[in-house]
RNA sequence: GGUCGGGUGGCCGAGUGGCUAGGCAAAGCUCUGCAAAAGCUUCUACAGCGGUUCGAAUCCGCUCCCGACCUCCA
């Protein structure tokens, strides 16, 4: 079996992933900011990660998976609007701030429970680090790479930058941006006048009275800047050096560079080894961001109402929606995109559940009567590991298991042989489909078939019909059948003279 | 303006030198009392122009178009 490889966006290339530990992974993925709703975007991060996540646990893996929820808020960095985001908008909206917070990591979490996505191991708040970010930026005041200004602390990305570029190690090492060209834009922003160089971020904000979110330092009342946060909470949990780095594309910079030029000033080092980023979702060609006023919020998704939707989309509809595309491609949204996703997923799930209803003795005892179907799905199911350890080629994966799903069909309607495929082949067919699509993918029945009761009334309903049928009274089998689907049900004739229902 | 990425059939999307992914949609056939589902078949695309090569969607060059980041952002 091939071996694992990522896209590295440090290094810009796919490396084997090794981790430091023999067996153990520490992952951080930045987390959502809490001063609003969850939307379509955030979809993206949280499950790609979460494949991450459980396609490392399957491969044995013991992971601790830090995600962070940011409730203290960025600060409009460049000025603007000096003050806070959350408290900005907890004045509007009359709401503690910290109510306002926990309402929306509510909603946050509600949304990944609809995703099926794993709980990380820790979800810590900025808020409750605060402590430690205040001792990691006197760490950087000792050591020279930060300095104080009217109550508020900025890092000296120059100073870092010739230090530490000597070392093999300079600003933008990440993100591929030069940092002299950076000092040569000409942009002049009101209350840089505090900065030494435009570059320069904030570690520490100083607080006007008016704002509502502040805390006691060492440089006066105030809130921690907008990196700070990361850094401090990646090294408490996962060290100094850890395994693998997400979050999206558009936090390599500069949100993702400052954080590796504040760890690396603490530990010398950079902080991760692998930094993984996923691509953004756009709505006709333009990202979804709140500047664009594009965003479809999640619970909007699930009920469809956004006038960009024309129907409803069940979370596991979305979820596979964004595994039919690689992570690191822009995925477009659409609602022809995600109809094909929700049909696309039916068509896959039945083929499950179809095999897992299959007697396995069915499969030609070591022997496949059809030798050149059963070494194509051989051939399929060996390469889905490997497409899989290509830097997690979900796509590809999917098209596979999707190439097998005409031959499960098949055998079901008996327009191929029972043993026409070995018994071995079958096994290991069933094993990828769950393994797969269970397992790793995170994807779960949403339309509710083991209610027993239904079942039997169903059961009973059916018979009903087919002696109906069988006295060739269609007018009575045709009105069960039309006022099921009505109630949302729908049967199906088997070819065997049985009947299968679904809820749809 | 700088940096980076991309333009694939009606739609969404894999693929990175030869072996024409896949899903959805559409059409035909089979099955069926009729449906639905399913199976089979059809639709064979790689922005444009040059170049390299026995051979290019895939490599190189140029042109056009789009997006992302540089500012809160998943």
């Amino acid at each position: 079996m091939s071996s694992l490889y990522f896209y590295n966006s440090l290094t810009r290339q796919k490396e084997q992933f090794n981790s430091l530990i023999p067996g153990r992974v520490g992952m951080y993925v930045c987390g959502p900011t809490v001063s609003g709703e969850s939307h379509l975007g955030h979809a993206r991060p949280f499950i790609t990660f979460d494949i991450v996540y459980r396609y490392l646990n399957h491969l044995g893996y013991q992971i601790r998976y830090v995600r962070n929820i940011t409730d203290a808020g960025h600060f409009e960095e460049e000025g603007r609007d000096s003050e806070d985001k959350i408290s900005k908008k907890a004045v509007l909206e009359k709401l503690e701030p910290m109510e306002l917070v926990q309402k929306y990591t509510n909603l946050f979490h509600w949304a990944m429970r609809e995703f099926n996505n794993i709980e990380p191991s820790i979800e810590p708040t900025a808020t409750g680090h605060i402590v430690e970010q205040i001792v990691m930026i006197e760490k950087i005041i000792a050591d020279g790479y930060a300095y104080i200004a009217n109550g508020s602390v900025y890092f000296d990305v120059d100073k870092y930058h010739k230090n530490f570029g000597a070392k093999g190690m300079p600003y933008g090492i990440l993100s591929g941006r030069v940092l002299e060209e950076q000092l040569e834009s000409t942009r002049e922003l009101e209350s840089q006048e505090e900065k030494r160089n435009k570059s320069d971020f904030a570690l520490w904000k100083n607080a006007a009275p008016e704002h509502i979110m502040r805390w006691q330092s060492p440089w006066g009342l105030g809130f921690p800047g907008w990196h700070i946060e990361c850094s401090a909470m990646s090294t408490k949990y996962l060290g100094e050096e850890f395994d693998i780095h997400g979050g999206g594309m558009d936090l390599q910079f500069p949100h993702h560079e400052c954080e590796i030029a504040q760890s690396t000033v603490c530990n010398h080092r950079i902080p991760a080894r692998f930094w993984l980023h996923n691509n953004m979702i756009t709505i006709n060609g333009r990202k979804m961001g709140k500047s664009y006023n594009n965003v479809i919020k999640l619970s909007e998704l699930f009920s469809g109402s956004h006038e960009l939707l024309t129907q409803a989309y069940t979370p596991m509809t979305v979820r596979f929606f964004i595994l039919q595309t690689h992570y690191r491609s822009t995925l477009d949204f659409g609602n022809e995109a995600l109809q094909a996703s929700e049909k696309g997923l039916r068509r896959i799930w039945d083929a499950l559940v179809l095999l897992n209803k299959f007697d396995l003795n069915i499969g030609g005892n070591g022997v496949a009567g059809d030798p050149d179907l059963d070494n194509h799905c051989n051939r399929l199911l060996i390469a889905l590991d490997d497409d899989m350890n290509d830097d997690l080629n979900t796509a590809k994966v999917l098209a596979g298991l999707f190439e097998m799903v005409p031959t499960i069909n098949s055998i079901k309607d008996g327009h191929t042989s029972t043993d026409a495929l070995s018994k071995d082949t079958l096994a290991l067919m069933k094993l990828k489909f769950n393994t797969y699509l269970v397992d790793i993918f995170g994807l779960k029945d949403e339309r509710g078939q083991s209610d027993e009761k239904l079942s039997s009334v169903l059961k009973l309903i059916s018979e009903i019909r087919n002696d109906a049928r069988a006295k060739k009274d269609f007018a009575t089998s045709d009105k069960i059948r039309n006022q099921l689907l009505d109630a949302g049900i729908q049967l199906k004739d088997d070819k065997d003279g049985g009947v299968s229902w679904e809820v749809i």
